[in-house]
DNA sequence: CTGTTAGCGCATTCAG
DNA sequence: CTGAATGCGCTAACAG
């Protein structure tokens, strides 16, 4: 059946395809405006044109006017390639999820952290380009781009280790910051880094929960091969070293980030038979899934048992009960990781080659 | 207190500092290899080592392998900055996000359109390169990066019209292919463009209710200067004319695509006293708001009225009742917007300046 | 203040 | 098959 809104044959009604332009063509035969040109209209040289647009320094008024008016009817655009080539760097930074898209769009840790990158470059003139780094061959790739001067420094966001692109980037000569603390086989690695305060956060949930007299506090722990992972579980056993003098191993569960993970995690703890009193989980998620393990067996929460999560993810504040967890200055840490690679970039001694920014926490309902 | 994990000043314990590749330097200085030191290690000519890593053709396997050793040795990165300057190509294509960040990480379409996107690209050796538009400074600065020769054409996302995007790139000499139809004062794009059968789905939507023996099927329709929006009005306006002869405009509510305006459109619905059996709700959001009104009037989805939606999005499957509603195939959107623009590049002349996707929808139990 | 000059690093002519 | 020469478009140093 036809349908009004559309031609018959799907194709559009407008003519515009003999000015698209042919991009096999090599030198010659694109008369797109150079600054030759430019300078050749406003009746300058090309210095005189160039300086003109460029901030305009020893360039007279009548000059100056001359260039733009002759820029601007041309519609002249600088070949950004040429310029690249002379000052050798590009003006654009790059921003590498080295991660599936599968997660960089549903963990809302990715959409806070580009926004501070995004806000902190507003105004800058310093192009972001986002890209995607899910494999070996896009990684190999990407290299090529920033190494081949595309990129005049790299934002890296990566939780997988060992990732090998940190390395690879800063052996290619690209200066990297790295959004979270490096650990594992890339510790050597050059790379500047900014992280959340993941050991501080965790001890100040436990602490948190002992000065609301809890005694015994479980902890279900993320994957100890992620420093984030392995960082939370070194808060809470700083805290319980301090409170309970030895450390009590056996208030341990180990989980992987995910919900079920945090609901067998629970189930183990309890089937210890040790008392128990409040859970610290690693993640808002693992959190879920411990506070659905103790609604299953009977428990109350927090008069039973407490639970502090960490993240403050979407979601948290409309559980049952609503979660107390730690939270961590996403934005803060995306607006750093830009001012660190900026310094970088501009070579400045002084800067610190690593950031780690104090996390907090929200009380909720549920500790 | 003192966290363990992490150093008392904040600061790494590596010392690559020295290291560190000052970016403000100009000519000179630099010791990446170039071209030049490859061939002079290999014992070639410029032209020669060129040759042996392009493909290799009119080269000896002697100078080939030589080349290939003295640029593995030297860790030789080709200055792609030269490359795109003397091919007048990057051999990379911007996917540009013309929307807030907020629903660039909140909204699934994107998500599934990237992953399209990407698939496509995936061993084509081209760089795809995620770049945000958010308002007229960093349009501006867009328009600038893509014109410069540092993208070779854009996938542009964009349904906030009228939009000056389009028509600046290609007036730039950009090749653009929109994701969606163009419509409003834009609609002299020369930009190709791909789109989803919005009417033909919706018309479809309608016309299974039909077949269901609905008759008095109301819409809940959406912003009227978004094709989308206007199209779906379209495709119920077709499929009820054929219907009911006549077009009865007092079954029609305007929304915003909005879970709010679904509940309001519903309400302004059932206050005009017409009998209704169905309500056709242009995307899945309104399709929500529309359900929540008729629980509230204690009317039972899909015996008294059924729903239908748009979108599948997320969550759809889940609500009660599930609902039945159109899908787009995004990820195929994705691919064939990819498609698309590789043909422009390479300046086909026989491709389809526009491609409208069909539809289908799925049933779920609101109708 | 201005024009001229010399490259940036590369792919591709064109003779050998 | 190879080397030498040319120019892509631009900026910065230089001498006027």
């Amino acid at each position: 059946m036809l349908c009004s809104c559309t031609n018959r044959d799907n194709t559009s009604v407008f003519e515009g395809r003999d000015n698209a332009v042919t991009m096999q063509r090599r030198t010659g035969g694109d008369h797109r405006p150079t600054l030759e040109m430019v300078a050749a209209a406003a009746g300058v040289s090309r210095g005189t044109a160039s300086r003109a647009l460029n901030g305009g320094v020893n360039v007279s008024r009548k000059a100056m006017e001359a260039v733009e008016r002759a820029a601007a009817e041309l519609g002249y655009r600088p070949n950004l390639a040429a310029r690249t080539l002379v000052l050798g760097r590009s003006e654009s930074i790059g921003l590498v999820i080295s991660e599936t898209d599968e997660r960089l769009f549903s963990d809302p840790y990715f959409a806070r952290l580009t926004r501070g990158v995004h806000s902190e470059l507003a105004g800058s003139g310093i192009q972001l380009v986002l890209t995607l780094a899910q494999n070996d061959q896009e990684r190999r790739q990407l290299v090529r781009f920033a190494a081949g001067r595309h990129l005049d420094g790299v934002l890296l966001i990566s939780h997988h280790r060992p990732d090998p692109l940190p390395l690879a980037l800063e052996d290619a000569g690209i200066p990297v910051v790295v959004a979270g603390r490096p650990n594992g086989p890339e510790c050597s690695t050059r790379s500047w880094w900014v992280d959340a305060d993941n050991c501080g956060g965790a001890r100040q949930a436990v602490e948190y929960l002992i000065s609301k007299g809890r005694r015994n506090i479980a902890t279900v722990a993320g994957t100890q091969d992620m420093s984030a992972g392995f960082d939370r579980l070194q808060g809470w056993k700083e805290a319980m070293r301090v409170a309970a003098g030895a450390l009590p191993e056996d208030l341990i569960a180990f989980g992987d980030f995910s919900e079920g993970s945090g609901r067998r995690g629970a189930e183990e703890l309890l089937a210890r038979g040790r008392p128990i009193d409040a859970i610290f989980a690693a993640s808002d998620l693992m959190a879920f899934g411990v506070l659905d393990t103790l609604h299953r067996r009977g428990l109350k929460v927090p008069e039973d048992i407490a639970v502090m999560g960490f993240d403050d993810m979407p979601g948290s504040e409309r559980c049952d009960p609503p979660l107390t967890t730690v939270v961590q200055p996403i934005d803060e840490m995306g607006r750093i990781l830009v001012r660190m690679l900026l310094q970088r970039l501009r070579g400045e001694e002084d800067a610190e080659t690593s950031v780690i920014v104090p996390t907090g926490f929200v009380v909720r309902g549920s500790a």
